[in-house]
RNA sequence: GGGCAUAUAACUCAAUUGGUAGAGUGCUUCCCUUACAAGGAAGAGGCUGGAGGUUCGAGUCCUUCUAUGCCCA
């Protein structure tokens, strides 16, 4: 069989996800050993809206090597992807998209004709990254694929909302919360960022005392809500204003009286030490107002315009607006003091990036105590989700819990989940699982369902078991009782609180028990140039760009490579050579199969190895799998990917192949099965990360098949991922082999160096001297046609001591075996000096400072045992070395 | 303001419990040796951000400073 010169990534891609998923083969159903353990991971749901970025494709290539691994072990393997409906971004498309098309608002069309436009959109669009996920390989079950908004998950979310609300853990009341004007929705804490302003002004207004012809000169960000001030503020123990805390100002502009109390809360060394209080528009000053039992005066809309009660002259304002006029009329009285320039953070919508506005508002909320109170005894119990890197994470969270507060889960949106309360004519309220349920409790079917809807997190908190079709306390499905919980958690940091903190607190709440036992936290995949990937940079990359330039394998094992948990900058120089490593796979595989003929993969061929070379692969491929196991287990990514870079490209095709390359190519089938099985057993250890072209390759070695699957996947159609993933078994780690090809090595390293330095062309052959006995001689000896293809030599001189003229070139291999290349009229005298003496320069700085340890009584006296032998080995191998080389340095004279 | 993390070769990053600092890319020199030039061979390149301290021994532990990033308020 002839392979192509390079690999064409594009062509396998195509062709073998198609195989995997219409032959089911990522069903933990192929698993037909009914006492498998199982191992279950859900996706974190990427929005319905969303397409494919770098944190996916990284996060997936993560999930994807686990569970890829795990199914080749034999364990029963639920990978399952889905997607959330994201209520806000969804909504926000839609109604751009009708307004677009058809130039009408959502309230145009009603809310039953809107939800269905949206229903419509999901079905043609939000499949987007469904596919974009194929792509890159995943080995997810599509046949258990979840959506939030789908029956079965909704059910889970009508109950959960009845069960709290039954036991008093959602209420409804009005409280300051986080508005959005523009999506004209509440938000969550969560769902708010910070965005510095640089340019901001701080403004100092004055506020006439009533009675006197003082003032008092408040300071404020905001002068449009003085028209909501209902007090001013100012700290108790201040004494600039203790005579005023009880005197009456008169608010400017609206004619009002307020008072002036005093808090704790106000700092005497911001702007003037008196502040102005607006209990409906800033969350301190509605604490502030509750606790002197202020009125709150709204004069807002919901969409930041100014409302009647900002009075005549601002309704219908937009709040900048409101802001210049406010400040202009301060002016006109005499009452503005000044403007200074203040560096300020505002507070903005997560998503739409509209400054926020806080206000009053009746919304929906769950107490979280209840459920804090649970996470937090899995602390104390010491059985919290194990956090990959352990720290800081774990820190974070547990704070986050212990100052939790209560989460406002109502959304003024039409996409979603809209919340099971009804209300009848007197304004009492039902919650209930449907609207039979609540005509039945209200005795009338005379009812209106509360036009709002949940927060998108109000479902994906039960993303863990409600995809496994969970859908009321109680519930235990097969898939439930089989997945749950599941065994990790792949995200990144930046939801720890939004959604792996609360899964926790819902699966412990309505399960019974942790959703996952580990958390893995990836870092986060940074621009080139180490700044965080935006849109509004233009810095970001396009993983799907990178799959066409470089194929899907090289990226993934580009990033499994730089996951340690630490953020890293993209590079595409890395994927490039992760490029190159697909090709010398490719390239290896093709030599392989050149050379096949009258062989055959054969696991047992492997098993009693004979020659050195054999021996020492064969060592180096258990010692290799041994450990990728071992750091897959601990989720050490980037090692695996080193792992395994290094074992294929160093061990197996610069050595083993070359050292086997006569036999193989003069046909002995003997040869030629071993390395086929080397072969096939390195494929399945690069199949977790690099799926695709290790079953391209599998597929075409001869004797792969169904017989090589696990036990667990008998007769399943034939397929790599099957495969069983080799283990390691210490019985075939041969220290010996690796010390005996570890000379050979050197060996020929040290006769290349030699011909490198003298400059000798790679045409001329070269005699070769070594004083060998014993053992090392055994070595040489039986591998000096290896020796003598790979060092270029004419032939290989073996004898117990050195025989040869002058003018030769010299070096001390490891265990202190010299060697000599004589080079009459070659060598020049010169260059052999400055090479021993450079090398002889090194091993003397070296042994200086390991000298210096053994003079040292301490270190011999309290490093232990093993340390101190080492070092005194190490300086006897400088010694004896030295000692050859210096010999050398002198008989060139 | 509080908390956390990071600072290692020109670049991007590694370094198990403290025990002679590694990789990939890039660079230099040579080679199209029929698996692979997306390749092969040989090299150069680091007082591990600064300053103290603990220790026989510190990239690793402690203190402090500087710079950058993230989270919380």
């Amino acid at each position: 069989m002839e392979l192509a010169k390079q690999y064409d990534p594009s062509e396998a891609e195509k062709r073998h996800y198609e195989y995997w998923e219409s032959n089911g083969l990522f069903s933990p159903e192929v698993n037909g050993d009914r006492n498998a353990p199982k191992y279950s991971i859900v996706i974190p749901p990427p929005n319905v809206t969303g397409s494919l970025h770098m944190g996916h494709a990284l996060q997936h290539t993560i999930m994807d090597v686990l569970t890829r691994r795990k199914r080749m072990l034999g364990f029963r393997t639920l990978f399952l992807p889905g997607i959330d409906h994201a209520g806000i971004s969804t909504q926000k498309m839609v109604t751009d998209q009708l307004w677009k098309e058809e130039k009408k608002t959502p309230q145009d069309i009603g809310r039953e004709e809107f939800t269905k436009r949206v229903w419509e959109w999901k079905a043609k669009y939000g499949g987007t990254i469904l596919q974009q996920m194929r792509r890159e390989g995943v080995s997810v079950d599509w046949s258990r694929e979840r959506f939030t908004m789908e029956e079965s998950l909704s059910k889970a979310v009508t109950s959960v909302f009845v069960a709290l609300y039954e036991e008093g853990s959602i209420y409804r009341g009005a409280r300051i919360v986080n508005w959005c004007p523009k999506d004209k929705t509440v938000l969550s804490d969560l769902e708010v960022e910070d965005k510095a302003k640089k340019d901001g002004k701080l403004y100092y207004l004055r506020y006439p005392v009533k009675g006197t012809e003082r003032h008092l000169t408040v300071a404020t960000t905001r002068p449009e809500t003085m028209l909501g001030d209902t007090a001013v503020a100012v700290n108790p123990e201040d004494i600039r204003f203790s005579d005023l805390v009880g005197a009456t100002v008169e608010l400017p502009l609206t004619g009002r009286e307020i008072p002036v109390i005093a808090d704790d809360y106000v700092d005497m060394e911001f702007g003037t030490g008196a502040v102005k209080i607006t209990p409906a528009h800033d969350p301190n000053d509605y604490e502030i107002g509750l606790r002197h039992d202020l009125p709150q005066l709204n004069v807002m809309n919901d969409d930041a315009t100014m409302n009647a009660d900002a009075g005549a002259d601002f309704e219908g304002l937009d709040r900048f607006k409101a802001r210049e006029l406010v400040v202009e009329k301060f002016e006109e009285l005499g009452l503005l003091e000044k403007i200074d320039d203040y560096e300020m953070v505002l507070p903005v919508c997560e998503r739409c990036k509209t400054i926020v506005e806080t206000l009053i508002s009746e919304q929906w909320w769950v107490k979280m105590a209840g459920m804090r109170d649970l996470a937090l005894d899995l602390k104390r119990k010491e059985d919290l989700p194990k956090f990959t890197p352990h720290n800081p994470h774990t820190k974070v969270y547990t704070d986050w819990l212990e100052n939790l507060r209560d989460w406002t889960i109502s959304r003024q949106l039409w996409w979603g989940h809209q919340i099971p309360a009804w209300y009848d004519g007197e304004g009492n309220v039902f919650v209930a699982r449907s609207f039979e349920e609540a005509a039945e409790m209200a005795g009338t079917e005379d009812l209106t369902q509360d036009e709002d809807v949940l927060d998108t997190w109000f479902s994906s908190w039960l993303w863990s078991f409600s995809t496994l079709g969970w859908t009321k306390p109680g519930d235990l499905t097969e898939d439930m009782e089989e997945y749950h919980p599941t065994d990790v958690l792949v995200t990144a940091r930046d939801i720890i609180f939004l959604w792996v903190s609360r899964m926790v607190m819902s699966a412990l709440k309505f399960v019974g028990e942790r959703p996952f036992d580990d958390v893995y936290i990836t870092g986060t995949v940074l621009a080139s140039d180490g700044q965080r990937m935006s849109k509004t940079k233009g810095n970001g990359i396009d993983p799907l760009d990178v799959f066409d330039k470089y194929g899907v394998d090289a990226t993934r094992m580009a990033l499994a490579g730089s996951s340690t948990g630490m953020d890293f900058a993209w590079r595409d120089e890395r994927v490039e050579s992760f490029r190159n490593f697909a090709n010398k796979i490719w390239n290896a595989t093709r030599f392989c199969l050149m050379n096949s003929e009258g062989a055959t993969v054969d696991p047992e061929s492997i098993l009693s190895p004979d020659s050195i070379a054999d021996r020492w692969i064969v060592s180096r491929l258990n010692r290799t799998a041994l450990k990728v196991n071992e750091a897959l287990e601990r989720y050490a990514f980037h090692e695996a990917v080193q792992l395994l870079y290094h074992f294929f490209w160093d061990d197996f095709c610069d050595w083993y192949i070359e050292l086997s390359k006569d036999e193989i190519t003069s046909g002995d089938a003997g040869s030629r099965t071993r390395i086929l099985t080397v072969l096939e057993q390195s494929l399945r250890l690069l199949h977790a990360f690099m799926p695709y072209l290790t079953e391209e390759l599998w597929q075409k070695l001869p004797g792969t098949g169904d017989a090589l699957h696990h036990p667990a996947y008998a007769g399943k159609p034939a397929s790599i991922s099957l495969a069983g993933f080799p283990v390691g078994d210490r019985g075939f780690v041969d220290d010996r082999a690796e010390d005996e090809m570890g000379l050979v090595i050197d060996l020929i390293s040290k006769v290349r160096n030699i011909r490198s330095e003298m400059r000798i062309s790679p045409s001329v052959r070269i005699p070769l001297h070594v004083a060998a006995d014993g053992s090392t001689a055994e070595a040489l000896g039986s591998n000096s046609a290896q020796i003598v293809k790979l060092a270029r030599v004419t032939d290989l001189v073996l004898a117990s001591e050195l025989d040869v003229p002058k003018a030769s070139a010299k070096a001390v291999l490891s265990d202190g075996t010299e060697i000599a290349v004589p080079l009459e009229g070659l060598i020049d005298f010169e260059k052999e000096r400055e090479r021993l003496s450079s090398q002889i320069g090194k091993l003397e700085e070296e042994g200086e400072k390991l000298g210096a340890q053994l003079a040292n009584r301490n270190f011999v006296e309290r490093a232990p045992e093993e340390k101190v032998s080492a070092v005194r080995e190490r300086v006897g191998e400088i010694e004896i070395q030295l000692k050859a080389l210096k010999e050398n340095l002198q008989a060139l004279d």
